[in-house]
DNA sequence: CGTTCGATGCACT
DNA sequence: GTGCATCGAACGT
């Protein structure tokens, strides 16, 4: 069942811990790709340095202000399209940026997608765990673009369903890639989960 | 193990 | 002109 509105039409913390274990899914022509998501940040208004709508409206941050359950989409640091889920009541600025997820369907044309990207060209084929790790790299493992700014996420192509999956164990701590803002332990991930973005989790068996 | 740095485009001052 | 809600390779220790 995909997500309705008011799913979003809430406060935006209680939004990002509900959408671990929510699956987004991009859904074009004949293609199809999909993943569940594992981790989530919270970027609640005008007051919180490091959302975009810290410095007021502006014609990038329009999105923010406008009705929940739409996509903000923006360019980061010219390459990465960074795909974000609008909360909260039309007028209060804030969304959830979705980091990583899980890929459940089209791994083949996400791995295609990924192994386009200029950095990645005659390099290894991207494991499964990698396609998604990264707010930069799952949006192009969907083929999100800035095109997608502004779309209702309630109706395909673009939209997040409940498939009634168990989150796991779920874990707030500091949102990362960020310079200010980062007393708020608002970065909510399922605890240990191999498509998590950030410093790599620590493999094999600790030192007894 | 850790830190640095280039790629690359656009909104904002 | 400056600074990014990044990525990953290249370096230093």
């Amino acid at each position: 069942m995909i997500l309705p509105a008011d799913f979003y039409h809430r406060p935006t913390l209680d939004v990002a811990r509900d959408l671990i274990g929510k699956v987004l899914v991009r859904d074009a022509r004949s293609t199809r790709t999909a993943g569940v998501i594992v981790e989530v940040e919270a970027y609640i208004g005008e007051d919180d340095p490091a959302c975009h709508a810290a410095p007021g409206p502006t014609a990038r941050n329009a999105p923010l202000y406008g009705p929940p359950g739409v996509a903000y989409v923006y360019l980061n640091y010219g390459l990465h399209a960074l795909f974000n889920a609008v909360t909260e009541p039309e007028g209060a600025p804030a969304a959830v940026l979705i980091r990583a997820l899980e890929p459940v369907e089209g791994l083949s044309l996400m791995r295609r997608r990924r192994s386009r990207a200029p950095w990645r060209r005659g390099k290894p084929l991207v494991p499964d765990h990698e396609l998604c790790r990264g707010p930069g790299n799952l949006t192009c493992a969907l083929g999100i673009t800035l095109a997608d700014n502004r779309r209702r996420l309630t109706a395909p192509p673009l939209s997040i369903e409940d498939r009634g999956l168990t989150a796991g164990e779920i874990e707030w701590s500091s949102r990362i890639g960020i310079s200010v803002g980062t007393e708020h332990a608002w970065r909510c991930s399922a605890r240990g989960h191999a498509s998590l973005s950030g410093p790599r989790t620590r493999r094999g068996p600790s030192p007894a």
